[in-house]
DNA sequence: AGCGGCGATGAAATCGTTTCAAACTATCGC
DNA sequence: GCGATAGTTTGAAACGATTTCATCGCCGCT
């Protein structure tokens, strides 16, 4: 509506109010921040005046002066993963209605930038930091960890390091979901997902294991694929599997974006879910749980783990910088769908448990 | 490995290294900001210092002084949607390399959250904003954004203000999904998506009316429901679309967050994918790719969204804010899956164009 | 009347950097 | 040898708020 170029006028200081008002510099900062110590109607006047002249505290000079930003850094290795933006979204909710708003940095899970990112972002730019390192053993960015000067929350990564972390119960979650195929009567079980690098890799990767070892069942460790948490890496191993002469039964996709790339292998090759192959996958996302079946996953409350981070960081910033580092580890639940069901061979002897398609390999 | 405390020794400030040196603070400032300018035997003692003592100008210290920040806002309404973390995505990786970081906001859509973000921001936080702001009609909203004091762009979003916009062209792309779907001899179309309230859904509207009326077809009005963009909504609606009286033959899912919830109506009823109902939707989300067909849809760049906005707001930082607003637009792709097929009522008397497994509805 | 105490206010210090005019130094031409 | 000049460096003044400290009135109490 309005075609006139509203002129950005020069911010109005708290001098000029004073001044308007008829005061010190002093009582309208006081008026602002501690209008119990300052005369009704003095408060008044100078509420009256900051009004009129739309006057706002310059927020670059309150960081400068307080030492302190309200604002906590977010450092992430792709906000597209749905995962992470949900996690981010629930931290900000948590904390907005304390007054702090977030910087988000996109690393791509390259050590320099995640260290680099810690950096710029500890010195003086934010009051706390909610991470997801990927480059946990990088020494760079471990000695980054270890002399952060802001409180900090890690998310599902192991550092070494005295700093809170929340984490997710991986390894019992996978525990969970194995077992629940070895008892359909799998065997051949591949396990696609992060290296064991990173936390949940490894998480993922013991659990699986130790579901054979409790059973007295040899482990398929030629059905292991612990490299990266791509939707690539996931297409790749997947077809490979199946295409095998000794394929497995059953996969997990141990990421939703290996998801993306396990269910694309299995759909070019054109191999039913459910009948020909059992999938599980982990993580609730949209495509888990509206592909068609729907899926059998293991599932977390991501947006708790958000929430739960930005509780300790809060706390931490509240002054509780003494005490010992928290670790708080959410488990997992198993959803069950119908994207499992007994392996072919078994299936074809005894009587389905499920309704199945039977097609051609 | 070290479990010492690394004390968070204070920071160190440009006047301890300026002493440490020898020299005043202005010639260290000096040395890192404009080298050139100082004698390279006092730059090298200086650097030196610097280095042995880990300075590091203070950010708040500079923004203070610099009345720049190095940062830009992004404003949006939701973040977990996967077209707005790949557009924040592509615009941190193009301002990076200019020393930008981002500021994220989500809003959830809510007008007052919209408003007091721009606020915030702009008051000296960012020297940018890059914005979705679906308050299109609150005036609140539209005062802020008239009244920017720092260079804006805006997403998808029409507000008769004078600032940069990067579109797409919905409406192009909406006619020619109609147009192929006509085609298929489809008539009974039916359109879910967003409210008229924001011009996505005003363009995606416009196109669906324009295909009809070019092919001077009716277009059948009571299949056009464009009130929210959310998975509830596509849900609520498909259900009821599909159980009429007379149902729609095909369904456009005008948003990618729609689609979910039209994929569970559809599994709901038990329907048949491009044989009982076509199927079209918007951007190209991995659940789109995903799910078996894949699914014909209306494709956008995204990527290039998010980098063109970045490219536009770092233009702007550089000086020309006198230049008039240019908004720029892009083109969509009609990508074919699998998804869409000749009406039932047709594909029963005429031979069908694909295979088919008819199934009780 | 004098004194203590208290609440409200103003003046000034402070945060750490950048910037700018002025001072200083060395070099050069004449 | 002297002034002009160019090149460096210095010292101090911003930047815009918060915060400390001293002061001033005022009230009540003795």
């Amino acid at each position: 509506m309005t075609s006139t170029f509203e002129k950005p006028e020069k911010a109005v200081t708290i001098r000029e109010v004073a001044e308007a008002a008829g005061v010190s510099v002093g009582t309208v900062s006081r008026a602002l921040n501690a209008p119990a110590t300052v005369r009704p109607a003095t408060l008044e006047k100078v509420r009256a005046v900051i009004a009129r002249m739309g006057f706002q505290p310059d927020p670059r000079a309150q960081n400068m002066r307080r030492r302190t930003t309200m604002t906590v850094g977010f450092i992430i290795n792709d906000i597209t993963n749905p995962m992470h933006s949900t996690v981010f979204k629930a931290a900000e909710a948590e904390l907005r209605p304390h007054g702090f708003t977030l910087h988000l940095v996109n690393t791509g899970g390259e050590p320099e930038r995640e260290a680099a990112a810690i950096d710029m972002l500890q010195r003086g730019r934010v009051d706390g930091l909610i991470m997801t390192i990927n480059s946990e053993q990088d020494p760079e960015c471990r000695a980054r960890l270890a002399g952060l000067r802001v409180p900090g929350v890690l998310l599902d990564r192991e550092v070494p390091v005295h700093i809170d972390s929340v984490m997710t119960d991986h390894a019992t979650g996978m525990r969970q979901a194995v077992d629940y195929l070895i008892g359909l009567g799998h065997r051949r079980i591949a396990l696609i997902t992060a290296g064991t690098d990173i936390s949940p890799g490894r998480e993922r990767k013991r659990g699986f294991i130790e579901a054979f070892e409790r059973r007295g069942i040899p482990c398929p460790d030629d059905l292991i694929r612990a490299k990266h948490l791509s939707a690539a890496f996931g297409q790749r191993e997947a077809s490979m599997l199946l295409r095998s002469v000794d394929p497995p039964t059953a996969i997990i996709a141990g990421g939703n974006q290996i998801l993306v790339g396990v269910l694309r292998a299995i759909q070019q090759q054109g191999i039913e879910i459910g009948d020909e192959v059992s999938l599980v996958t982990c993580d609730r996302t949209d495509l888990a749980t509206t592909y068609p079946g729907p899926l059998t996953l293991i599932d977390r409350d991501v947006e708790a783990i958000g929430r739960t981070a930005a509780e300790l960081l809060l706390e931490r910033i509240a002054g509780k910088s003494a005490e010992p580092p928290r670790r708080v580890v959410f488990p997992t639940t198993l959803i069950l769908g119908h994207s499992c069901g007994p392996p072919p061979a078994l299936a074809r002897s005894a009587g389905p448990s499920r309704e199945r398609d039977v097609r051609l390999g």
